[in-house]
DNA sequence: AACACTAACTTAGACGTTTAACGCGGAAAT
DNA sequence: ATTTCCGCGTTAAACGTCTAAGTTAGTGTT
């Protein structure tokens, strides 16, 4: 049928305008009449053009109203995160509403950046456990804007995790209790694992770390001290680690009476284990959660977490990253009376 | 710093030589020598140059390597649908075993085929709710596979949904049973609701039409008749909306002594209900689910259900879309014995 | 009648690459 | 010594669009 894909110099033949009057239809209806443009868009779709090829235009204007929302960590550990969906939810819409257009990158790899480098801004869900990937970040010339981690001086969507954790810790924690605690990713090593020596101190201040930090400082306060080996690590909120490590620990002695757990997932299993093996919760084993999702609300017994507001943090960020792309904007001005006129 | 962008063409100033052996130095490494190649590229990353334009470089190759996943459904339900993030995984790592890189699309306004007019090739996974994504696919130039439902004649991936449904529904019918379908998207409703009239016969397709074409057949064998009432449409493979039609079935009267869902999710959200009920299953209640999702075989009982293998779909109909294969390929399906049926 | 303004188009580069076609010097073949 | 060939680079023309600046005709102003 087509030969060859239409260009807007074809469509300005065969209508007998020029190809500027044609991309103005497309883009800017002031510059030509109202009865031109509509006939013009109306031969457009009836001969089969589509509109102006996106490469093409993205070179010429040097932007594309399109942003990329980088997921950190691969697509299968979103979807036992429940908080992730909401807070893309939230990007979304708010993107929408200013008729941008989103993207989503699953995966680490650090080519990502030069091979859509024709988008607007980078919002970065998470932190990418691809190294290079935040290098590239931090230098990267476009806007970019992170959630739930830090980035050298770009703009930063978060919530107060330390103070979060320090909360959520208080109201668990009595004194003389026995307590462990399930953190995500305090190291980097891809399997459940606890922390028996101090390399997680010196590690980067992660969300992960900056929770231990929350409930360290309630155990002192009740003069409870958790050694490294009641500090568990887990590669992902992922029930299968989860059921691993609450295995491991509900059978071990003495059995703790307080497990802070840094996300629901991981405590929900924990849980259900425990209630498997007949342990009283709470009497017995007290367990708290961390982002506040739906099924921590509907568990029998329902779980003590901290609630983060994931959609709120997707809005937050898309209007982060926003602010400082919206370039072509008309800015006010404003008249100053001098002396000469 | 950089007062504006680099260019090629800087670049080729810079260091003395002509753009065209720049671009061949990223693209084409056998065009210069060895030595040249890694001096440039080290240069290039010295002062900052990161790699050719990618619009420029899509609008002059007339290829990008990027493939587009359109998810038909919201987000939210892909990313909290196992089914869907173990296709995903499927797709990615096909794409990447061939030097492509993957691009998600969530939401389904039918302008993105526009917006992102430079990608190779879509694969559409699920029926879009807008229609006229639907159409634009249709006729769109560009490479399209659908995944789980159809398009005229553009390739697409599939099981076979009736027979499997078939099958599944063989396994827990016996002659004389009270059964109830729980289907999926059945009809054009936002809501949950029941078949009452026959409004579904003539809808398109879909495979939640085939698989109740499976059910029915099955149950006609088995000299079951299943009145419209007691088929339900269920917009979403949700756990809420499953648990609102769960709650009102088997609370109805007669009970059903078996169900058959078209999703896990579905099934085993009627599963616990009709535990916390007291109902004993498979005894009084017999519960068939569709998908073979990980949960569906922790479960206890285990559930009874038909193996779909997501992640050879992704394969698939990335192989589809590179036209390593040739179109319609129905793929095969297992039937997984539970406690459940 | 001359001038100024505006609406509605058109012209003519650029945007940053890629790549076919073309040198050019030197090694191998005749 | 001439030819052939090859490795290594360069030149220059696209790719399809946008947009500042220019043109024209028509409308109002003085």
């Amino acid at each position: 049928m087509n030969k060859t894909k239409l260009t807007l110099k074809d469509v300005a033949e065969q209508l007998g305008v020029s190809t500027a009057t044609i991309s103005n239809a497309f883009n800017r209806p002031d510059q030509l009449s109202k009865a031109k443009r509509e006939e013009i868009l109306a031969q457009c779709k009836k001969i089969g053009y589509s509109g102006p090829n996106r490469a093409a235009q993205i070179l010429r204007k040097g932007t594309s109203n399109i942003v990329a929302l980088v997921l950190a960590d691969s697509i299968s550990y979103m979807v036992s995160d429940p908080v992730a969906s909401t807070f893309i939810k939230g990007v979304s819409s708010a993107l929408q509403e200013n008729g941008k257009h989103l993207l989503l990158y699953a995966g680490d790899s650090d080519s990502i950046l030069n091979v859509v480098d024709f988008v607007d801004g980078f919002i970065c869900y998470g932190q990418p456990r691809n190294n290079n990937l935040v290098k590239e970040l931090a230098v990267s010339p476009k806007q970019v804007v992170t959630v739930d981690f830090d980035i050298d001086k770009k703009p930063s969507i978060n919530i107060d995790n330390e103070k979060a954790a320090y909360h959520i810790a208080c109201h668990a924690l009595n004194e003389g209790d026995n307590v462990a605690i399930f953190g995500l990713r305090l190291i980097d090593s891809p399997s459940t694992c606890r922390i028996y020596d101090n390399a997680l101190i010196d590690v980067e201040s992660s969300i992960a770390h900056r929770r231990l930090d929350g409930y360290l400082k309630a155990a002192e306060e009740q003069n409870i001290t958790i050694s490294n080996e009641r500090i568990w690590h887990l590669p992902e909120s992922d029930r299968h680690f989860a059921r691993q490590a609450a295995r491991e620990l509900l059978t071990s002695s003495p059995r703790p009476n307080v497990v802070l757990c840094m996300s629901d997932i991981i405590a929900l299993e924990l849980l259900h284990l425990a209630l498997d093996m007949g342990i009283k919760v709470p009497e017995e084993l007290k367990i708290t959660g961390f982002d506040g999702i739906e099924e921590a609300e509907r568990s029998r017994p329902s779980l003590t977490t901290i609630c983060q507001p994931s959609a709120g943090k997707g809005v937050e960020a898309t209007k982060a990253l926003l602010n400082m792309i919206s370039s072509k904007s008309t800015l006010p001005f404003e008249l100053r009376v001098g002396e000469t006129a």
